[in-house]
DNA sequence: TTCGTCATGTAATGGGTTACATGATTAC
DNA sequence: GTAATCATGTAACCCATTACATGACGAA
């Protein structure tokens, strides 16, 4: 997951270790930001496989002085890349895998972004259905407040069903247009959110 | 955390691990259920401290026979839940904990569930100005999917935010009534929700 | 010249997972 | 009697975190 985020950035250009995981906070969302203490060791590690490298002659220079590393993708690290990109199978609709996935779609092909989308939408669906049933489930009437705070989880769910509904829509209609080339389905993507920006909240 | 929501649930009603485990789906939320390979270990070592027991007799009954342990709290561990449900400092309200403090919210002092509330407001409220500033922020423009990703979030956020707003709302008129006390502050909680099983999207 | 932030790293540790193994109970 | 599910447990591992340590660079 972490690895598919760092080749996925590097793609889109060359970075450094710091300026990565700042990079990352966005990728990852609700993840945040990794650690360092995690993602150096993890970078030394995908150098050592050989799918990332520094170019740094920094290194030989002076003496063993230490200055920002710049990695970029190796051949076999861009190869790697777009197999993982390819991949739209379940592994990409969990709740981690999906947001990031979700991040470099531009980097994906279009059938697979459909994959993806409606993997995800069914998943979700799933949980719905779940969650109905053990909400309204015969006994064990669980207490206000979990009810409440499965209430509430079960509102946020379909709302991201219908978030995904709409995705789906506008990427059909992008396939539709132009099948199977990486395209830009989105740009007529019309944000259905009606004042979310500040809105009642007294 | 999970000591923390086994303590809680134990503390409704005795269980044994594997129904424990199925409840624990409910209150953990997102995290859904725990693996048993996490949970038996963790069982085993709650009670070397002391905070729960099984009187299961029937270690000693036949050979070693393996039954079904039923576990409930020991006056130290009921103790440290209390502390545990006192606390409303800002570990209270992280992603991870929120959920979890608020399943427990019956057991937990009026104030102290204000407290976490507003903290967890205030906590996402932060983390929306953050989002609006690197969204627009200057330059370094977004693709189109890491946009709408970050506004669907956003979004999100500001949807929770009212959630807590009114659940605030109608505490502080439970607390306004008979102070001080855990109190049935929900109770006239009305569902604001107007239609958010199937709407409409398209 | 000192403070803040950029930048990189290591060691100890933690909290969970998977895979595996086993046995009891119920339903057919 | 046999399959499914309930129920408990262990060992090996994974991935990340925290705490710590170091150093370069720019601005006051």
């Amino acid at each position: 997951m972490l690895d598919f985020a760092v080749l996925g950035l590097l793609h889109e250009a060359p970075l450094h270790g710091y300026e990565l995981n700042k990079r990352l906070k966005s990728v990852l969302g609700r993840m945040s930001a990794i650690s360092y203490g995690s993602l150096y060791p993890r970078l030394a590690a995908l150098q050592d496989e050989g799918l990332i490298t520094t170019d740094s002659a920094a290194s030989e220079s002076g003496a063993g002085r230490r200055k920002k590393h710049v990695y970029k993708l190796t051949a076999e690290g861009k190869e790697r890349l777009q197999e993982q990109l390819a991949e739209g199978g379940p592994a990409a609709w969990d709740d981690d895998a999906f947001g990031v996935r979700f991040a470099f779609f531009s980097q994906t092909d279009a059938d697979v972004r459909l994959r993806i989308l409606e993997g995800r939408r069914n998943r979700l669906e799933e949980r719905k259905a779940n969650a109905r049933t053990t909400m309204s489930g015969t006994r064990e009437r669980l207490d206000r407040y979990t009810l409440e705070l499965q209430r509430h989880g079960l509102e946020s769910v379909e709302r991201e069903v219908r978030w995904l509904n709409e995705l789906i829509a506008t990427e059909r209609d992008g396939v539709a247009a132009r099948p199977h080339r990486a395209s830009p389905a989105l740009a007529t993507f019309t944000p259905v959110t009606q004042s979310a920006t500040e809105g009642d909240h007294r």
